[in-house]
DNA sequence: CAGAATCCCCACGGATACTG
DNA sequence: CAGTATCCGTGGGGATTCTG
């Protein structure tokens, strides 16, 4: 890991690639759209199974976040003509695809939340609400630039 | 790819993993956070640096993203108490191994966004906005759950 | 059951001005 | 240069109500 550095590349003034990122960050950025796309890794399912699988979620909210994945084509709407209305949720491949880097991510915050959460804490001791806590400096007199 | 499905894992009422997943997308969820983290990922850069090379970003904005990587021990600040006053920032080993991830997600990105885009203008096509288009009903007579 | 529509709040973030 | 402090607009999203 820790290869980002090494490459050296020219990601100057954010060409374009940056585009791409932003595109998928704005689409499994909130919190909903990550709980469902994982919920529905595991199977398909229904408006009502969601709205159970995923506690929290409004029926609004999960409304918005299934129109906006159906729209961009990472699940599948199927809807039954049966007398008490049947609706269900299914990954498509480019979703499921996404699921699997999501739950890359997952996997490294599994690995590193204790760092994070002792780092935070760290900072949590040191003066933060309390007092006017001036950073520190580092090497006082300074090496100058050049 | 694709494995998440044939897992069946018990996902079921999102235990404690997903709490990982949130403290993450909470902290990369916000545009500026990715694009601060990928810019350093190149190498250390100075506050005004940052600034220029993070386009469209407002100080206050870069200033809180900046605090918060700290404070996650993302990234390090420096002060060089020089009299033009210069600060500079760059990714910790934890905060280099989250940017790995992101571009991976990125990664993601720039391989399906063209699908993406492929299934959001098909939508746009079929009526979004105009008129009331109903949702298409698969199997009208419906084949009952079981 | 599966949504659509409406109201409404407040936190996120931009713009601006000031400071060490 | 590298921030901090303040004001304030916007829209994301919860709660509630109604419909096919």
């Amino acid at each position: 890991m820790v290869t980002s550095r090494t490459l050296a590349g020219p990601c100057r003034a954010w060409p374009e690639e940056s585009t791409f990122i932003r595109e998928v960050l704005d689409r499994i950025g909130d919190k909903w759209t990550v709980l469902v796309v994982t919920t529905l890794s595991d199977e398909p399912l229904r408006y009502s199974d969601l709205q159970a699988s995923v506690p929290g979620i409004s029926q609004r909210m999960l409304t918005v976040t299934l129109k906006a994945l159906e729209r961009d084509g990472l699940l599948t709407r199927t809807a039954f003509a049966e007398v008490p209305p049947r609706v269900v949720y299914e990954l498509t491949d480019l979703g499921r695809s996404l699921a699997d880097a999501v739950m890359a991510l997952a996997a490294w915050a599994a690995t590193h939340h204790e760092q994070v959460a002792a780092s935070r804490a760290a900072h949590a001791r040191s003066g933060v609400g309390r007092e006017k806590t001036r950073h520190a400096l580092a090497r006082p007199t300074g090496p100058a630039t050049s």
